[in-house]
DNA sequence: CTTATATTGTGAAAAATTTCACAATAAAGC
DNA sequence: GCTTTATTGTGAAATTTTTCACAATATAAG
């Protein structure tokens, strides 16, 4: 599909709004709401739409389970997405405990570390040696992980994960990461973002990031 | 000035690169350079300094400790900027034992929270009642926040820190928090990062996001 | 059944962002 | 000090993204 990182973002925005809206009761939704739910225009969310041949009905909007389905299709989250983390720090503990991706359907199946101290085979959500997540992977058929080691490691982590098969990392080590080809990484950089934040409280006025 | 998000951020970045190369020994730095390590075109690095009046030597490139200063002077980032932690969870912990936020001359003061069980006033980072925000962020100067508390009590607590004078929240909450004009929102959202990499991995080939 | 009304779906226009291309020029070499 | 060479700085062009505007049409009302 030709769409571009922006639109698949407001698609995960209007999904999540969606669902909220559907805990409310509501059966069908307008693009004017999203629009308000998510920030946007009420154009910008027709056309993400239209992108993706998602169609509503003229006058009466979109209806919301079907809508669900359809945005859960594109996203690819009909099924549990299977995922690993790399490193069992502080953040990968938070991230471990973080309710909210078993709620979108990822479920973090492990976590690799070199730290022997760190092991726990018996842990709900098992801490494993580095060295296993190779066969792990290929086991689980594991393609997406979360890198949340030190800077230092990054990179020879992250070789390791393309090694093990893995295509796709979100990343939290402030550097970039040189990846294969066929490899998609994800930058989550935390000091960037708050850096940015305070550029904009700075030189005032409203803004939305 | 007239720039926007990206375009900042892009700057944090180049400004990263450059610490990296200092550290390796380098003193002067091309566009070409800071284009490769950061993944954009070179034009790009040139056209981003260009709209804050950065000037390099025509065939000298930039010189790195001018460079860093200039940078660090448009990011806002010559002092120390103080920050507080609204929530006191799992995610909040991570984020408090972070160290990338004081390379980058950030300080997180303090944390709030309402459960009397997680108060710790004498911890490096204290973590106080939610109704002593106001006074404390009066007291330290404080105007951007952290906000790491779950979906149902976010409106209410960005209410309280927006009360506190507080103008930029960077919310890890996953709804769209409402403002006031003067505030700014940057909004992390895990979930919504994870789901748009496990798209990409799914329909295949390479991107970095 | 006809009319009025509300909302979608989308091509076209506008705006924003990125890339191109090249003149300007500083440094190095001769 | 003249020539060559490498790199910046930036207007203009190209591309991408967003917004506009309105025809199409489903629903509701009369």
């Amino acid at each position: 599909m030709i769409a571009n990182k922006n639109c698949i973002i407001r698609l995960s925005r209007y999904k999540n709004a969606i669902y909220r809206l559907r805990d409310l009761g509501f059966v069908k939704v307008f693009s004017e709401n999203l629009a308000d739910a998510t920030g946007v225009t009420a154009s910008q969310v027709r056309k993400d739409f239209s992108m993706f041949g998602i169609t509503g009905n003229r006058k009466g909007g979109y209806e919301i389970s079907s809508l669900i389905d359809r945005l859960g299709e594109i996203l690819g989250k009909n099924r549990v997405e299977k995922v690993v983390i790399v490193g069992s720090g502080h953040l990968a503990s938070a991230l471990m405990q973080y309710k909210g991706f078993e709620k979108e359907g990822i479920k973090i199946e492990a976590a690799f570390d070199i730290d022997p101290e760190k092991f726990d085979k018996n842990a709900a959500i098992p801490v494993l040696p580095a060295d296993e997540l190779k066969g792990f992977a290929a086991a689980n058929n594991i393609k997406v992980g979360i890198l949340a080691v030190p800077e230092i490691a990054a990179q020879r982590a992250a070789d390791a994960m393309f090694d093990a098969g893995i295509k796709g990392i979100m990343n939290f080590a402030p550097i970039r990461l040189k990846s294969p080809n066929d490899c998609t990484i994800n930058n989550v950089n935390l000091e960037i973002e708050l850096e940015n934040l305070i550029y904009f409280v700075n030189i005032i006025g409203k803004k939305e990031i």
